[in-house]
DNA sequence: TACGAGATAGGTAGAACTACCTATTGATGT
DNA sequence: ACATCAATAGGTAGTTCTACCTATCTCGTA
Protein backbone atom coordinates (compact mmCIF):
# COMPACT_ATOMS: atom_id res chain seq x y z
CA UNK A 1 0.00 0.00 0.00
CA UNK A 2 1.28 3.30 -1.02
CA UNK A 3 1.87 5.84 1.82
CA UNK A 4 -0.72 8.47 0.68
CA UNK A 5 -3.09 5.78 0.23
CA UNK A 6 -2.77 4.90 3.94
CA UNK A 7 -5.58 5.27 6.01
CA UNK A 8 -5.37 8.51 8.61
CA UNK A 9 -3.39 7.56 11.57
CA UNK A 10 -3.24 9.07 15.11
CA UNK A 11 -0.30 9.61 15.85
CA UNK A 12 0.53 9.45 20.11
CA UNK A 13 3.34 11.02 21.88
CA UNK A 14 3.50 10.46 25.42
CA UNK A 15 6.17 9.37 27.88
CA UNK A 16 3.48 7.33 29.71
CA UNK A 17 3.15 4.36 29.03
CA UNK A 18 -0.69 3.67 30.34
CA UNK A 19 -1.81 6.59 28.57
CA UNK A 20 -0.26 5.84 25.49
CA UNK A 21 -2.08 2.55 25.78
CA UNK A 22 -5.56 3.90 27.03
CA UNK A 23 -5.72 6.64 23.94
CA UNK A 24 -4.61 3.25 21.45
CA UNK A 25 -7.63 1.18 22.85
CA UNK A 26 -9.29 4.54 22.71
CA UNK A 27 -8.87 4.94 19.05
CA UNK A 28 -8.44 2.08 18.04
CA UNK A 29 -12.29 1.37 19.73
CA UNK A 30 -13.81 3.54 17.25
CA UNK A 31 -11.73 2.02 13.80
CA UNK A 32 -8.86 4.40 13.96
CA UNK A 33 -5.93 3.36 13.90
CA UNK A 34 -2.95 4.44 16.20
CA UNK A 35 0.82 4.58 16.03
CA UNK A 36 2.70 5.87 19.46
CA UNK A 37 5.98 6.85 20.58
CA UNK A 38 7.26 7.38 24.28
CA UNK A 39 9.76 10.24 23.20
CA UNK A 40 9.17 13.29 20.75
CA UNK A 41 12.37 13.07 18.81
CA UNK A 42 11.45 9.14 17.90
CA UNK A 43 8.48 10.64 16.17
CA UNK A 44 10.37 13.43 14.74
CA UNK A 45 12.59 11.25 12.97
CA UNK A 46 9.39 8.63 11.76
CA UNK A 47 7.27 11.02 10.97
CA UNK A 48 6.29 11.82 6.92
CA UNK A 49 4.76 14.49 6.22
CA UNK A 50 2.82 12.29 3.77
CA UNK A 51 1.22 10.39 6.11
CA UNK A 52 -2.42 11.51 7.15
CA UNK A 53 -3.60 12.05 10.30
CA UNK A 54 -3.40 13.78 13.19
CA UNK A 55 -1.23 14.17 16.18
CA UNK A 56 -2.00 13.97 20.21
CA UNK A 57 0.69 15.31 21.75
CA UNK A 58 1.83 15.83 25.83
CA UNK A 59 4.01 18.49 26.76
CA UNK A 60 6.01 17.28 30.07
CA UNK A 61 8.13 14.86 28.52
CA UNK A 62 11.72 13.32 29.05
CA UNK A 63 13.90 14.95 26.39
CA UNK A 64 12.12 17.58 23.65
CA UNK A 65 9.24 18.85 25.31
CA UNK A 66 5.81 18.71 23.59
CA UNK A 67 5.99 22.45 23.26
CA UNK A 68 9.74 22.55 21.45
CA UNK A 69 8.16 19.60 18.65
CA UNK A 70 5.30 21.34 18.24
CA UNK A 71 7.31 24.23 16.95
CA UNK A 72 9.81 22.08 15.83
CA UNK A 73 6.75 20.45 13.08
CA UNK A 74 5.99 24.16 12.27
CA UNK A 75 9.46 25.07 11.11
CA UNK A 76 9.69 21.91 9.12
CA UNK A 77 6.30 23.30 7.78
CA UNK A 78 4.55 19.98 8.87
CA UNK A 79 1.01 20.84 8.58
CA UNK A 80 -0.58 17.84 10.81
CA UNK A 81 -2.81 18.84 13.18
CA UNK A 82 -2.14 18.51 16.71
CA UNK A 83 -3.75 18.28 19.72
CA UNK A 84 -2.00 18.94 23.02
CA UNK A 85 -2.67 16.68 25.88
CA UNK A 86 -1.44 17.22 28.89
CA UNK A 87 -1.70 16.67 32.62
CA UNK A 88 0.31 19.57 33.52
CA UNK A 89 -1.21 22.94 31.38
CA UNK A 90 -1.33 26.01 32.80
CA UNK A 91 -3.19 29.22 30.85
CA UNK A 92 -0.14 31.07 29.38
CA UNK A 93 1.01 27.69 27.90
CA UNK A 94 -2.27 26.52 26.47
CA UNK A 95 -2.24 30.48 24.88
CA UNK A 96 1.41 30.06 23.40
CA UNK A 97 0.10 26.18 22.15
CA UNK A 98 -2.73 28.11 20.42
CA UNK A 99 -0.61 30.44 18.88
CA UNK A 100 1.62 28.01 17.19
CA UNK A 101 -1.20 26.57 15.57
CA UNK A 102 -2.30 23.49 18.14
CA UNK A 103 -5.93 22.38 17.01
CA UNK A 104 -6.24 21.92 20.83
CA UNK A 105 -5.55 21.76 23.82
CA UNK A 106 -6.85 19.15 26.34
CA UNK A 107 -6.27 18.66 30.17
CA UNK A 108 -6.17 15.21 31.16
CA UNK A 109 -7.73 13.65 32.68
CA UNK A 110 -9.78 13.56 29.33
CA UNK A 111 -13.31 12.59 28.52
CA UNK A 112 -13.74 9.92 25.64
CA UNK A 113 -15.68 10.65 23.81
CA UNK A 114 -14.71 14.58 23.53
CA UNK A 115 -11.24 13.67 22.63
CA UNK A 116 -12.67 11.27 20.15
CA UNK A 117 -14.90 14.73 18.55
CA UNK A 118 -11.59 16.58 18.62
CA UNK A 119 -9.05 13.90 16.81
CA UNK A 120 -12.39 13.53 14.15
CA UNK A 121 -12.36 17.18 13.72
CA UNK A 122 -8.57 17.31 13.69
CA UNK A 123 -8.49 14.36 10.85
CA UNK A 124 -11.66 16.36 8.70
CA UNK A 125 -9.51 19.51 8.72
CA UNK A 126 -6.00 17.61 7.08
CA UNK A 127 -8.43 15.88 4.43
CA UNK A 128 -9.67 18.87 3.81
CA UNK A 129 -5.97 20.75 3.58
CA UNK A 130 -4.30 17.75 1.32
CA UNK A 131 -7.22 18.20 -0.59
CA UNK A 132 -6.68 21.82 -1.50
CA UNK A 133 -3.14 21.09 -1.54
CA UNK A 134 -3.49 18.29 -3.69
CA UNK A 135 -5.30 20.74 -5.93
CA UNK A 136 -2.16 23.25 -5.96
CA UNK A 137 0.45 20.33 -6.77
CA UNK A 138 -1.11 19.50 -9.90
CA UNK A 139 -1.41 22.69 -10.91
CA UNK A 140 2.12 23.30 -9.96
CA UNK A 141 3.73 20.80 -11.68
CA UNK A 142 2.31 22.08 -14.99
CA UNK A 143 3.32 25.35 -14.05
CA UNK A 144 6.87 23.85 -13.47
CA UNK A 145 6.55 22.28 -17.28
CA UNK A 146 7.19 26.41 -18.26
CA UNK A 147 10.06 27.40 -19.68
CA UNK A 148 11.37 30.54 -18.34
CA UNK A 149 10.19 33.05 -21.30
CA UNK A 150 7.03 31.34 -21.18
CA UNK A 151 6.65 32.25 -17.59
CA UNK A 152 7.56 35.97 -18.17
CA UNK A 153 5.44 36.24 -21.02
CA UNK A 154 2.89 34.34 -18.62
CA UNK A 155 2.90 37.07 -16.32
CA UNK A 156 2.60 39.89 -18.22
CA UNK A 157 -0.81 38.35 -20.22
CA UNK A 158 -2.31 37.88 -16.45
CA UNK A 159 -1.11 41.30 -15.89
CA UNK A 160 -3.59 42.12 -18.59
CA UNK A 161 -1.39 42.84 -21.92
CA UNK A 162 -1.88 42.82 -25.13
CA UNK A 163 -0.01 40.01 -27.77
CA UNK A 164 1.52 43.58 -29.35
CA UNK A 165 2.02 45.64 -26.23
CA UNK A 166 4.03 42.30 -24.66
CA UNK A 167 6.03 42.26 -27.89
CA UNK A 168 6.73 46.13 -27.79
CA UNK A 169 8.12 45.61 -24.29
CA UNK A 170 10.40 42.35 -24.99
CA UNK A 171 11.55 43.20 -28.43
CA UNK A 172 10.33 40.73 -30.76
CA UNK A 173 7.79 40.30 -32.76
CA UNK A 174 3.80 39.79 -32.07
CA UNK A 175 3.73 36.44 -33.85
CA UNK A 176 6.39 34.88 -31.55
CA UNK A 177 4.19 36.25 -28.51
CA UNK A 178 1.36 34.05 -29.48
CA UNK A 179 3.52 30.92 -30.19
CA UNK A 180 4.25 31.14 -26.80
CA UNK A 181 0.88 32.05 -25.13
CA UNK A 182 -0.06 29.34 -27.10
CA UNK A 183 2.09 27.00 -25.56
CA UNK A 184 1.49 28.21 -22.17
CA UNK A 185 -2.11 27.13 -22.80
CA UNK A 186 -1.65 23.94 -24.26
CA UNK A 187 0.97 23.04 -20.93
CA UNK A 188 -1.64 24.59 -18.30
CA UNK A 189 -4.22 23.16 -20.21
CA UNK A 190 -6.38 25.74 -20.12
CA UNK A 191 -8.24 27.68 -23.03
CA UNK A 192 -9.37 30.93 -22.13
CA UNK A 193 -7.64 34.09 -20.53
CA UNK A 194 -9.74 33.82 -17.29
CA UNK A 195 -8.70 30.28 -16.40
CA UNK A 196 -5.50 31.49 -17.50
CA UNK A 197 -5.57 34.33 -14.65
CA UNK A 198 -7.72 32.07 -12.23
CA UNK A 199 -5.55 29.22 -11.95
CA UNK A 200 -2.58 32.18 -11.68
CA UNK A 201 -3.76 33.73 -8.75
CA UNK A 202 -4.64 29.71 -7.24
CA UNK A 203 -1.09 29.39 -7.22
CA UNK A 204 0.21 32.63 -4.73
CA UNK A 205 -0.68 36.23 -5.45
CA UNK B 1 -12.69 65.31 13.29
CA UNK B 2 -13.94 61.89 11.15
CA UNK B 3 -14.18 59.23 12.87
CA UNK B 4 -11.85 57.00 10.65
CA UNK B 5 -9.13 59.68 11.27
CA UNK B 6 -9.27 59.20 15.03
CA UNK B 7 -6.51 58.17 16.54
CA UNK B 8 -6.45 54.16 17.61
CA UNK B 9 -8.10 53.69 21.11
CA UNK B 10 -7.79 51.24 23.31
CA UNK B 11 -11.01 50.22 24.47
CA UNK B 12 -11.98 48.26 27.94
CA UNK B 13 -14.42 46.59 29.36
CA UNK B 14 -14.16 45.90 32.90
CA UNK B 15 -16.45 45.74 35.86
CA UNK B 16 -13.73 47.19 38.53
CA UNK B 17 -12.99 50.54 38.40
CA UNK B 18 -9.93 50.58 39.68
CA UNK B 19 -9.02 47.84 37.40
CA UNK B 20 -10.69 50.20 34.76
CA UNK B 21 -8.64 53.27 36.09
CA UNK B 22 -5.38 51.55 36.15
CA UNK B 23 -5.13 50.66 33.07
CA UNK B 24 -6.51 53.42 31.23
CA UNK B 25 -3.57 54.80 33.62
CA UNK B 26 -0.95 52.59 31.96
CA UNK B 27 -2.21 53.13 28.10
CA UNK B 28 -2.22 56.85 28.68
CA UNK B 29 0.95 56.62 29.71
CA UNK B 30 2.38 56.30 26.56
CA UNK B 31 0.58 58.02 24.58
CA UNK B 32 -2.63 56.14 23.61
CA UNK B 33 -6.22 56.99 24.14
CA UNK B 34 -8.10 54.69 26.28
CA UNK B 35 -11.90 54.48 26.95
CA UNK B 36 -13.41 52.35 29.06
CA UNK B 37 -16.62 50.55 29.87
CA UNK B 38 -17.98 49.08 33.17
CA UNK B 39 -20.64 46.60 31.52
CA UNK B 40 -20.30 44.53 27.87
CA UNK B 41 -23.83 45.90 26.92
CA UNK B 42 -22.76 49.35 26.87
CA UNK B 43 -19.57 48.76 24.91
CA UNK B 44 -21.83 47.04 22.43
CA UNK B 45 -24.24 50.24 22.58
CA UNK B 46 -21.51 52.65 21.57
CA UNK B 47 -19.49 49.99 19.62
CA UNK B 48 -18.51 51.67 16.09
CA UNK B 49 -16.49 49.41 13.82
CA UNK B 50 -15.23 52.45 12.18
CA UNK B 51 -13.41 53.28 14.87
CA UNK B 52 -9.59 51.81 14.91
CA UNK B 53 -8.30 50.53 18.10
CA UNK B 54 -8.67 47.16 20.27
CA UNK B 55 -10.31 45.58 23.22
CA UNK B 56 -9.16 44.90 26.80
CA UNK B 57 -11.81 42.74 27.90
CA UNK B 58 -12.52 41.13 31.36
CA UNK B 59 -14.49 38.15 31.19
CA UNK B 60 -16.61 37.45 34.67
CA UNK B 61 -18.89 40.51 35.05
CA UNK B 62 -22.11 41.35 35.93
CA UNK B 63 -24.96 40.96 33.04
CA UNK B 64 -23.30 40.00 29.49
CA UNK B 65 -19.69 38.01 30.14
CA UNK B 66 -16.46 39.03 28.16
CA UNK B 67 -16.98 35.68 26.55
CA UNK B 68 -20.75 36.62 25.29
CA UNK B 69 -19.13 39.82 24.11
CA UNK B 70 -16.22 38.39 22.24
CA UNK B 71 -18.56 35.35 20.57
CA UNK B 72 -21.19 38.57 19.62
CA UNK B 73 -18.60 40.77 18.39
CA UNK B 74 -17.97 37.87 16.31
CA UNK B 75 -21.38 37.70 15.28
CA UNK B 76 -21.80 41.03 13.94
CA UNK B 77 -18.76 40.62 11.72
CA UNK B 78 -16.62 43.41 13.93
CA UNK B 79 -12.98 42.53 13.58
CA UNK B 80 -11.82 44.26 16.66
CA UNK B 81 -8.95 42.13 18.00
CA UNK B 82 -9.61 40.87 21.27
CA UNK B 83 -7.30 40.95 24.25
CA UNK B 84 -9.27 38.94 26.95
CA UNK B 85 -7.20 39.93 30.53
CA UNK B 86 -8.96 37.69 33.77
CA UNK B 87 -8.05 36.98 37.24
CA UNK B 88 -10.67 33.69 36.72
CA UNK B 89 -9.32 32.36 33.88
CA UNK B 90 -8.56 28.60 33.16
CA UNK B 91 -7.27 26.59 30.42
CA UNK B 92 -10.66 25.72 29.01
CA UNK B 93 -11.89 29.10 28.56
CA UNK B 94 -8.40 30.27 26.90
CA UNK B 95 -8.41 27.62 24.47
CA UNK B 96 -12.52 28.75 23.78
CA UNK B 97 -11.50 32.10 23.80
CA UNK B 98 -8.46 32.14 21.51
CA UNK B 99 -10.42 29.47 19.29
CA UNK B 100 -13.64 32.24 18.96
CA UNK B 101 -10.52 34.45 17.65
CA UNK B 102 -9.32 36.23 20.24
CA UNK B 103 -5.79 37.80 19.76
CA UNK B 104 -4.21 36.52 23.18
CA UNK B 105 -5.39 35.66 26.49
CA UNK B 106 -3.57 37.29 29.96
CA UNK B 107 -3.99 36.45 33.53
CA UNK B 108 -4.37 39.14 36.21
CA UNK B 109 -2.11 40.42 37.49
CA UNK B 110 -1.09 41.78 34.22
CA UNK B 111 2.13 42.58 33.60
CA UNK B 112 2.72 46.30 32.51
CA UNK B 113 4.92 45.84 29.85
CA UNK B 114 4.07 42.87 28.51
CA UNK B 115 0.12 44.20 28.44
CA UNK B 116 1.57 46.87 26.08
CA UNK B 117 3.51 44.84 24.35
CA UNK B 118 0.36 42.60 23.46
CA UNK B 119 -2.11 45.92 23.02
CA UNK B 120 1.05 47.64 20.40
CA UNK B 121 0.22 44.37 18.21
CA UNK B 122 -3.01 44.31 18.31
CA UNK B 123 -3.29 47.93 17.29
CA UNK B 124 -0.56 46.76 14.18
CA UNK B 125 -3.05 43.94 13.60
CA UNK B 126 -6.04 46.36 13.06
CA UNK B 127 -4.18 48.72 11.44
CA UNK B 128 -3.29 45.91 8.60
CA UNK B 129 -6.64 44.54 8.46
CA UNK B 130 -8.08 48.21 7.49
CA UNK B 131 -5.73 48.66 5.27
CA UNK B 132 -6.29 45.44 3.87
CA UNK B 133 -10.02 46.13 4.01
CA UNK B 134 -9.63 49.94 2.43
CA UNK B 135 -8.43 48.18 -0.41
CA UNK B 136 -11.44 45.88 -1.24
CA UNK B 137 -14.08 48.61 -0.31
CA UNK B 138 -13.06 50.73 -3.58
CA UNK B 139 -13.47 47.55 -5.33
CA UNK B 140 -16.62 46.63 -3.59
CA UNK B 141 -18.49 50.24 -4.23
CA UNK B 142 -17.52 49.92 -8.04
CA UNK B 143 -18.83 46.36 -8.03
CA UNK B 144 -22.50 47.67 -6.09
CA UNK B 145 -23.09 49.50 -9.17
CA UNK B 146 -23.07 46.52 -11.38
CA UNK B 147 -27.26 45.57 -11.60
CA UNK B 148 -28.07 41.84 -11.37
CA UNK B 149 -27.73 40.67 -14.87
CA UNK B 150 -24.49 42.40 -15.07
CA UNK B 151 -23.36 40.57 -11.95
CA UNK B 152 -24.61 37.12 -13.57
CA UNK B 153 -22.96 37.30 -16.74
CA UNK B 154 -19.29 38.84 -15.02
CA UNK B 155 -19.77 35.53 -13.48
CA UNK B 156 -19.57 33.61 -16.27
CA UNK B 157 -17.39 35.67 -17.96
CA UNK B 158 -14.71 35.17 -15.36
CA UNK B 159 -15.87 31.25 -15.34
CA UNK B 160 -14.07 31.37 -19.14
CA UNK B 161 -17.26 31.48 -20.87
CA UNK B 162 -17.49 33.12 -24.48
CA UNK B 163 -20.36 35.32 -25.24
CA UNK B 164 -21.65 33.27 -27.53
CA UNK B 165 -21.64 30.67 -25.27
CA UNK B 166 -23.16 32.79 -22.30
CA UNK B 167 -25.85 34.04 -24.72
CA UNK B 168 -27.05 30.19 -25.41
CA UNK B 169 -26.65 29.94 -21.55
CA UNK B 170 -29.50 32.42 -20.75
CA UNK B 171 -31.37 32.46 -23.70
CA UNK B 172 -30.33 35.97 -25.34
CA UNK B 173 -28.08 37.02 -27.96
CA UNK B 174 -24.97 37.29 -27.92
CA UNK B 175 -24.69 41.06 -28.74
CA UNK B 176 -27.01 41.63 -25.98
CA UNK B 177 -23.88 39.88 -23.73
CA UNK B 178 -21.82 41.92 -25.57
CA UNK B 179 -23.50 45.37 -23.96
CA UNK B 180 -23.36 43.90 -20.51
CA UNK B 181 -19.71 43.13 -20.81
CA UNK B 182 -18.76 46.28 -22.18
CA UNK B 183 -21.41 47.86 -19.21
CA UNK B 184 -19.36 45.45 -16.81
CA UNK B 185 -16.18 46.76 -17.93
CA UNK B 186 -16.68 50.73 -17.72
CA UNK B 187 -18.27 50.59 -14.50
CA UNK B 188 -15.28 48.27 -12.77
CA UNK B 189 -13.17 50.59 -14.75
CA UNK B 190 -11.10 47.75 -16.26
CA UNK B 191 -9.77 47.19 -19.87
CA UNK B 192 -9.51 43.53 -20.39
CA UNK B 193 -10.80 40.25 -19.20
CA UNK B 194 -7.55 39.26 -16.93
CA UNK B 195 -7.88 43.12 -14.95
CA UNK B 196 -11.67 41.61 -14.62
CA UNK B 197 -10.54 37.98 -13.27
CA UNK B 198 -8.20 39.86 -11.12
CA UNK B 199 -10.66 42.08 -9.56
CA UNK B 200 -12.90 39.43 -9.33
CA UNK B 201 -10.90 37.25 -7.32
CA UNK B 202 -9.77 40.03 -4.83
CA UNK B 203 -13.37 40.16 -3.81
CA UNK B 204 -13.74 36.59 -2.45
CA UNK B 205 -12.47 33.23 -3.88
C1' DT C 1 -47.72 61.48 -18.15
C1' DA C 2 -43.04 61.77 -19.05
C1' DC C 3 -38.45 60.55 -17.95
C1' DG C 4 -34.63 57.52 -16.88
C1' DA C 5 -32.81 53.03 -16.13
C1' DG C 6 -32.33 48.37 -17.43
C1' DA C 7 -32.65 44.62 -20.69
C1' DT C 8 -33.11 43.55 -25.13
C1' DA C 9 -31.15 43.52 -30.18
C1' DG C 10 -29.12 44.86 -34.70
C1' DG C 11 -25.09 47.01 -37.73
C1' DT C 12 -20.32 47.90 -38.79
C1' DA C 13 -15.50 48.19 -38.38
C1' DG C 14 -11.32 47.23 -36.42
C1' DA C 15 -8.43 45.04 -33.02
C1' DA C 16 -7.16 40.97 -30.78
C1' DC C 17 -6.97 36.16 -30.16
C1' DT C 18 -6.67 31.12 -31.78
C1' DA C 19 -5.44 27.39 -34.65
C1' DC C 20 -3.37 25.56 -38.06
C1' DC C 21 1.06 25.41 -41.25
C1' DT C 22 6.27 26.09 -42.21
C1' DA C 23 11.04 27.58 -41.11
C1' DT C 24 15.68 29.26 -39.09
C1' DT C 25 18.92 29.70 -35.35
C1' DG C 26 21.44 28.40 -31.24
C1' DA C 27 22.17 25.58 -27.29
C1' DT C 28 22.18 21.06 -25.09
C1' DG C 29 22.76 16.40 -24.74
C1' DT C 30 23.66 11.47 -26.67
C1' DA D 1 27.46 14.55 -35.74
C1' DC D 2 22.69 14.24 -34.95
C1' DA D 3 18.48 14.86 -32.35
C1' DT D 4 15.86 17.65 -29.44
C1' DC D 5 14.27 21.77 -27.37
C1' DA D 6 13.66 26.75 -26.94
C1' DA D 7 13.13 30.96 -29.16
C1' DT D 8 12.49 33.33 -33.02
C1' DA D 9 9.24 34.70 -37.17
C1' DG D 10 6.06 34.54 -41.15
C1' DG D 11 1.33 33.21 -43.48
C1' DT D 12 -3.64 32.48 -43.53
C1' DA D 13 -8.15 31.76 -41.88
C1' DG D 14 -11.54 31.91 -38.67
C1' DT D 15 -13.37 33.33 -34.18
C1' DT D 16 -13.89 36.48 -30.58
C1' DC D 17 -13.75 40.83 -28.48
C1' DT D 18 -14.28 45.94 -28.42
C1' DA D 19 -16.11 50.33 -29.67
C1' DC D 20 -18.89 52.98 -31.73
C1' DC D 21 -24.01 53.88 -33.48
C1' DT D 22 -29.28 53.33 -33.22
C1' DA D 23 -33.54 51.30 -31.46
C1' DT D 24 -37.52 49.02 -28.83
C1' DC D 25 -39.94 47.47 -24.59
C1' DT D 26 -40.89 47.53 -19.69
C1' DC D 27 -40.74 49.47 -15.02
C1' DG D 28 -40.85 52.48 -11.50
C1' DT D 29 -40.70 57.27 -10.20
C1' DA D 30 -40.88 62.24 -10.37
Amino acid sequence: MSKDAMPPTVFVVDDDEDMRDSIQWLMESVGLPAQTFPVAGEFLQACDPLREGCLLLDVRMPGMSGMELLEQLNACGIQLPVIILTGHGDVPMAVRALKHGAFDFIQKPYNGQGLLDQVNAALKLDRERRRQSREMSALHAHYQALTQREREIMELVVAGDSSKAIAKMLGISPKTVDIHRANIMKKLDVHTIAELVQSRLTLRG
